[in-house]
DNA sequence: ACAAAAGTGTTCGGGATACACCCATGC
DNA sequence: GCATGGGTGTATCCCGAACACTTTTGT
């Protein structure tokens, strides 16, 4: 089970990933620093939805994320390369066994969510999606999978977004459609666009403070 | 690893399902038959592409069908209902343990395809889709999803079809459409959207030994 | 006055839907 | 000649893409 958190802050796009706690009996110059998405084994008696939930709970602290399914990964070589070799045997109770991932995948807004360490992950943080390092086993590839998965959900026009403040302005929407999709958007189709959303209520107010045109406030229905 | 081979015959949509074998030491009369999804356990040292393969060919002789990932499915009491115990210590060796099923599908001319029985299967054979008894295991389950998946795939015109003869009419491609989407279709909006499939190739030539005024036909360019 | 972002309409092309009649063949 | 399915065109609507100027505020 492995969980690809991606964390909005109204400029960019990141995701969640652990950095692996060093192995106490190996020299500290020997270990490379190991970032990783939040995964680890689903426990018997769970479901998968709430192994997500309880893995990426473990590992980051953060709560209440609802998780969608993303993609099974079981290639049998993702857990037979050496660079992850050590880990396994520290962590594993079975460092040989083949190992098939069940990944899920969520955006957040960055601000909501403080990830904290937990578990064998020595901190966990957000790291910019357009620079991602070299991921332990095959987690760059389940972070582009997740990536395709959360772009399709958004052109289909449902995503459930906690993503923006009480209060936005469809700037602000617009900023998270084309950081999540990387592209620009021209402002009058999107407004049209967004016209159509029927969760989507403009407020009586106005931005205030702004050296600019203040622009109008909008909020989400709930429900 | 459960897999959903979707069968077409020109008129009906069918699924490939498997019956269980009885077992030995059970009076007759007490075993209820025992409807399945084509599924078992995933190989060690096997990709889950690779064991969608295997386990359909195992248990239905059925080869080289293109499968493709649909789904996961682990809530815990999948494999804890009282109808599927007796199997379950019949067949596997941790008859208790918890099973997660990586679900995968895929449609295919139902005459290609003579599915015969292996392993622990008894019997497989087509099922019409629109009477699917209770399956074992949440098999039933399965199944609705991966329809869904077939028809995202057949909307977004993506389905690497080997679901027609050689040549073949518009109509014939046509009563695939309506048979899989479950609706009808109009002819000429039909005969428009086909127009621009580029792997459509019309040829010179016409149905005989029809009573009716014989159709052109088509066929698919390979690659 | 200037900078900065807000706000606003029209046009075009493509795809989806709805709809009705004549044509070629076998019998 | 009749039954059977083959074959065809037009209008409408919605959606997505392209595109430029005026407005309001703070400084």
């Amino acid at each position: 089970m492995d969980c690809v958190v991606f964390g909005f802050d109204e400029n960019q796009l990141k995701v969640l990933l652990i950095k692996q706690k060093k192995i106490a009996d190996k020299p500290n110059e020997l270990q490379e620093e190991r970032l990783a998405l939040p995964g680890n084994l689903v426990f018997e008696n769970e479901s998968l939805d709430a192994a997500a939930e309880r893995v990426l709970k473990e590992l980051t602290k953060l709560k209440g994320i609802q998780l969608k399914q993303c993609y099974a990964f079981g290639n049998p070589s993702r857990v037979k390369d050496e660079k992850d070799a050590h880990w396994l045997k520290t962590y594993r109770t079975e460092p040989e066994a083949r190992v098939i991932t069940i990944a899920y995948y969520a955006v957040v807004r960055m601000e909501h969510y403080q990830p904290k360490a937990g578990s064998f992950a020595e901190s966990s943080g957000w790291y910019d999606i357009n620079n991602i390092p070299n991921l332990a086993f095959d987690h760059n590839l389940i972070v582009e999978k997740a990536l395709e998965a959360l772009r399709d959900e958004l052109m289909h026009h449902s995503v459930g977004f906690d993503l923006l403040p009480e209060k936005f302005t469809l700037s602000q929407l617009q900023t998270i459609y084309e950081i999540i999709l990387d592209k620009e958007i021209d402002k009058r189709n999107f407004r049209k666009l967004v016209k159509s959303f029927e969760n989507l209520i403009a407020l009586e107010e106005r931005q205030t403070g702004v050296n600019h045109k203040p622009a109008q406030l909008y909020t989400l229905k709930r429900g």
